[in-house]
DNA sequence: GTGGTGAGC
DNA sequence: GGCTCACCAC
């Protein structure tokens, strides 16, 4: 396990090897390096992940200690596994009797469920049993995740900083690289100067060689080849910084929350993911850029994401190996021709650890589902209907999580989906934008796409049925409504104004969190962001204890704990005690029954008013930077002019985000972001004023509400999916087919910088460096064959 | 709007 | 395997 030697200490450097005057990186990769961009040397990226999640949050819910096996049950089978009980063997593919007769202490926990009639989920005690009749809610982790994502923020600095994305239900990325240049210039003063002669590919300085700080258990070591001659430089400096980050958020985690989760810190996503899951519970690792290289080469590629389906069996079929090694050797053409240019170009880099995808920074929720397989198919249109008012009743009080009664948040569209055979299908229809959205519409909604669906023909049997919504779109602006960061003062203001008209119910107050909520604030005072001298001897003076950490505290707590109480003052379901399950008569045809079906929805669903004004589109943050850029061109990526001043590297301490070091690069931006933010707070002041008058006698519903509201979000998975750009004739099957598919390559020259709104989007020339956030849809295109 | 892929517990 | 979620292409 990692690393033997401190790189450093061990490093015979100063004694031998005659130290190189300069480092590798440049100011203008430093000043990359501050914009988070893609394409930084210097990026820090690390991906948390929650050691056996699901199993995590029973033992802390029931207060199990936590050297006890436990695995989470669902029906027959077992979701989630703790550490202590894989010791005996137990995997996700076996039984729950299997498992009990491996290990016999084993503490079997069943998933809550939902159960008709029941106007919430609840943990039963023979959900088990009751397989035909209830469906599983994972609810109860949904709100764990929340918090833990809560906890995350408020270890970080302020929103722009802060680029946190949730990936997953246990796992989020975060982009550490604008906040390690602000410690990088507090830390090493001497880096905020100008470049010399106000050249950025003027190299920096060497970083100072004292001894650094590694955890050893947080090291990937370096190829026994690999010489120790090479002193540190400052990526090395950067990861060490990051994984300090991590290791303090993982701490908060574990101290405020009780669990336990691993993280990966590295140049990308790519290999912090991949990092994250090399030693697993409870740990970190870190991979240097130095180490990338021996790294990989003890993986198969199959484990690196999105090479874990069908896309990587099928670079297995063409290049006959798994070996990351191996695939070293296969020129890049041959990618190209077998897989297409964007996905073989994508392939050609990620097995060198190249990866240039962004951490978007986003926790909110795109959509939502509620299923159920049945065990026996089911045949009748009023079984299906009875479940519908199950995932109705789900998806709605996750709706009202989301915001829908305040109007923060709607969702756009309704999705049925079902499978008969091997064969799914589905249907979905627009949700109207009218009233207030309630599980009734939802329910009326879902019988509706149902009753289509039956109409056409194949329905049953049904082995599976699921109901989503999507397309959540911002109602009132707030928390994710003012991207007007980019917006400049007019405009923000006309845009806010706009939304304020499309805002309807609005009682919510303090709906602030989110994103960029109240840290905003933070009465501190982190001042002096450089030292009164920077001297030389500053500079190459060692810092004391890595203890002072120049990252803002984790704010003081206001006791804004998010409250794990799910709402559940919806209308419930009428207990129509009818079983869910049988379908006796098999016979009466459910026509009958569906033309009536229809009737009742389509008069039910139909009402279409007034629409309201169209959502306001934000833009993004931060211009997504360009992966366009490689490193030899990072020219406009350095935010000095020709005429700027000598400061233009350094930072500032901003007054509202707790005197965090802003770079003097994004004054304008970060102010102008400050403006919307206040304006829109006004905004929402007036509103809510306007809420309580309207509604003097707002029941407590409201307020339960409110405390409820959290930084939430769910957000999954990642497809790469190399630019959509070309992915040669869209299906163009041919391996073989060769030609044909070159263009698309430069398609994002025009890189972004001030590409401001719009579609955002830079097509991100599908090659190269660009490949990412275009990715997606990698393993498509090919025929089957 | 519909269907498919990929990933995680 | 069951249940989620995101994103992509047609």
């Amino acid at each position: 396990m990692s690393s033997s030697q401190p790189f450093l200490s061990s490093s015979p450097s100063s004694l031998t090897s005659p130290r190189r005057k300069k480092s590798r990186f440049t100011y203008k990769h430093l000043a990359a390096l501050s914009q988070s961009q893609t394409t930084c040397p210097l990026r820090v990226i690390a991906h948390i992940d929650l050691d056996a999640f699901y199993a995590q949050c029973e033992m802390v819910r029931l207060g199990i200690p936590a050297d006890k096996p436990l695995a989470v049950q669902q029906w027959q089978g077992l979701i989630a596994i703790n550490y202590p009980a894989r010791k005996f063997g137990l995997n996700r593919h076996i039984t729950s009797t299997e498992a009990q007769k491996l290990c016999p202490e084993l503490i079997m926990q069943h998933v809550a469920t939902w159960q008709e009639g029941d106007d919430k989920w609840a943990y039963r005690e023979d959900s088990f049993k009751n397989m035909a009749s209830q469906k599983v809610s994972l609810d109860p982790y949904r709100l764990e995740s929340r918090k833990i994502l809560a906890t995350i923020k408020e270890a970080l600095p302020p929103a722009p900083i802060q680029r946190v994305e949730k990936a997953s239900i246990d796992e989020v990325f975060l982009d550490l690289s604008a906040q390690i240049h602000s410690i990088l210039l507090q830390r090493y003063p001497k880096l905020s100067g100008p470049p010399p002669y106000d050249d950025p590919s003027t190299p920096l300085p060497r970083p100072p060689t004292t001894a650094l700080d590694w955890h050893t258990d947080a090291l990937v070591d370096l190829d026994a080849s690999q010489t120790e001659d090479d002193d540190p430089d400052w990526d090395d400096i950067c990861i060490l910084l990051g994984s300090e980050t991590v290791r303090r958020i993982r701490e908060t985690i574990r101290a405020k929350l009780n669990y336990t989760c691993s993280a990966g810190v590295a140049r990308n996503k790519l290999l912090a993911k991949l990092g994250s899951g090399h030693q697993k519970p409870n740990a970190q690792t870190v991979v240097r850029n130095r180490a990338v290289g021996y790294f990989l080469s003890s993986f198969k590629f199959t484990k690196i994401r999105n090479l874990g389906g069908k896309l990587g069996d099928e670079v297995v079929a063409l290049c006959g190996t798994d070996s990351v090694a191996e695939l070293l050797s296969v020129p890049l053409e041959t990618l190209k021709r077998g897989l297409g240019d964007d996905t073989g170009t994508w392939v050609y880099h990620a097995v060198r650890g190249e990866d240039y995808s962004e951490v978007n920074p986003r926790t909110q929720t795109k959509s939502m589902l509620s299923a159920k397989s049945f065990r026996p198919a089911i045949n009748a249109f009023e079984v299906g209907v009875r479940w519908l008012r199950i995932f109705a009743a789900d998806i709605f009080s996750r709706c009202i999580e989301e915001g829908v009664l305040e109007n923060k948040r709607r969702p756009r569209t309704i999705n049925l989906h079902h499978k008969q055979g091997a064969q799914t299908r589905s249907k979905s229809a627009p949700i109207p934008r009218g009233g207030a959205l309630s599980e009734e519409t939802l329910f009326e909604l879902a019988r509706a796409l149902l009753a289509q669906v039956v109409a056409d023909g194949r329905a049953w049997p049904c082995a599976n049925l699921s109901l989503s919504v999507g397309g959540f779109e911002d109602g009132v602006v707030g928390n994710r409504g003012i991207g007007g960061f980019l917006v400049r003062g007019e405009e923000a203001k006309a845009m806010l104004a706009s939304e304020r008209m499309n805002a309807a119910v609005h009682g919510d107050a303090e709906a602030e969190e989110e994103d960029h909520g109240e840290e905003t604030e933070r009465p501190q005072k982190r001042r002096k962001l450089r030292p009164d001298n920077p001297s030389i001897a500053n500079f190459f003076g060692r810092r004391e204890s890595s203890k002072d950490e120049p990252e803002p505290e984790p704010s003081p707590e206001p006791e804004r704990q998010p409250d794990p109480e799910p709402i559940h003052h919806h209308p419930s379901l009428s207990s129509s005690k009818a079983a869910l399950t049988p379908v006796p008569d098999p016979t009466s045809t459910p026509s009958d029954d569906l033309d009536a079906a229809l009737l009742r929805s389509f008069s039910a669903a139909a009402p279409s008013p007034p629409p309201s004004p169209p959502a306001v589109k934000k833009p993004r943050f931060f211009p997504s930077s360009s992966p366009n850029q490689t490193e030899n061109d990072v020219s406009d990526t350095y935010p000095s002019s020709p005429t700027a001043p000598p400061e233009q590297a350094a930072t500032y301490p901003c007054a509202q985000c707790g005197n965090f070091p802003i770079p003097m690069s994004q004054e304008a931006e970060h102010e102008d972001w400050h403006f919307a933010k206040e304006l829109a707070k006004d905004l929402r002041a007036e509103e809510r004023e306007r809420g309580r008058e309207r509604d003097a006698s707002a029941s407590t519903a409201a307020e339960d509400r409110k405390t409820a509201v959290q930084p939430r979000g769910r957000r999954r998975g990642r497809p790469p999916g190399v630019s959509k750009a070309g992915t040669s004739a869209s299906g163009r099957t041919g391996v073989a087919a060769g030609a044909g598919a070159g263009a698309s390559v430069d398609a994002g020259s025009g890189n972004g910088r001030g590409r401001g709104r719009g579609r955002g989007r830079p097509p991100l020339g599908a090659i190269g460096v660009g490949v990412e956030r275009g990715q997606r849809r990698l393993g498509f295109g090919r025929g089957e064959g």
